[in-house]
DNA sequence: AAAATAAACGCAAATAAGTTGCGTTTTTTT
DNA sequence: AAAAAAACGCAACTTATTTGCGTTTATTTT
């Protein structure tokens, strides 16, 4: 799905919220992120820009994007990164907890998050300071898994 | 702590039942896994080999370990590969399904297995295959959190 | 145990991901 | 509109990981 004009006006808005420049740059990166649900490569990224813009630029952006928190680094099982829209737009990543989770599809890439999760409750992790948890599913997601 | 000769039997066991060549090298890394319950990362085992023994070696070392399900790969908070042994050792990564969780502490990056992880019972995952579970916990482990 | 085969090693070089510095452009603030 | 701040693009750098290939070491076969 293409970014349309309520894609782009709500990039406007949320990258004023944060206190991020409306470049048109980074107003089109967002409202890509809007229109699709997929967590994106640098790759692809630079590919739906035709390699028009530079990488360092993106690099910038998803790190901008990312301290906002309004977008989430998901490693997959390559140990790639893939940025991911956050589900609710998070007022910030300046908390000390996260507890995210995502499903990433193999086929098709959508992906999911998974608002707080919890953790297994392990009786050898009695004591433990668990400051950070990661939880990444990867399979068929459910109209993948029907072909 | 230092690998022993408990270890070093050990590994030669292992190593041969798996088929992987008993190369010095190779019961000395697996030896020093064996003896160390930290996590590792590429560098720190260079570091262990006083930096006599070619990368190159190391990767393929590691990579021959997780094919034959010795040891996983954990990427860290800042996307490191770290490298852990695996509790129990696995007859082969065959299985076509990981349910593998991992802590890993902040402060002297011990790192525990944690088995058999279950994914979280989420509504919106009906109908959704999942193939893979990663789970990492950080934080800091019952003796660093006491500090 | 020696010869043949296969696996592992080390070196050099390539690829790829991500970062940094800096001068220029664009956006935001005043 | 001017000044200040943020974002951009380029070139170059660093770091991680991979590949090819000839040599060495380990394993299998005779």
């Amino acid at each position: 799905m293409k970014p349309n004009n309520k894609h782009n006006l709500k990039s406007r808005f949320i990258l004023s919220k944060h206190g991020i420049s409306r470049t048109k740059f980074r107003i089109m990166l967002l409202s890509l992120f809007f229109a699709s649900k997929k967590s994106l490569l640098i790759e692809d990224i630079l590919q739906y820009f035709n390699y028009s813009i530079n990488k360092v630029t993106v690099y910038r952006s998803l790190e901008s994007f990312e301290k906002k928190g309004l977008i989430h680094k998901v490693p997959d099982r390559n140990n790639f990164k893939r940025y991911s829209l956050c589900k609710k737009e998070e007022s910030s990543m300046v908390s000390d907890t996260h507890n995210h989770g995502h499903f990433i599809c193999y086929s098709c890439n959508q992906t999911f998050c998974i608002e707080d999760v919890k953790s297994p409750d392990i009786t050898y992790l009695k004591g433990f300071d668990i400051k950070e948890l990661r939880l990444i599913l990867e399979g068929y997601c459910a109209e993948c898994a029907i072909c």
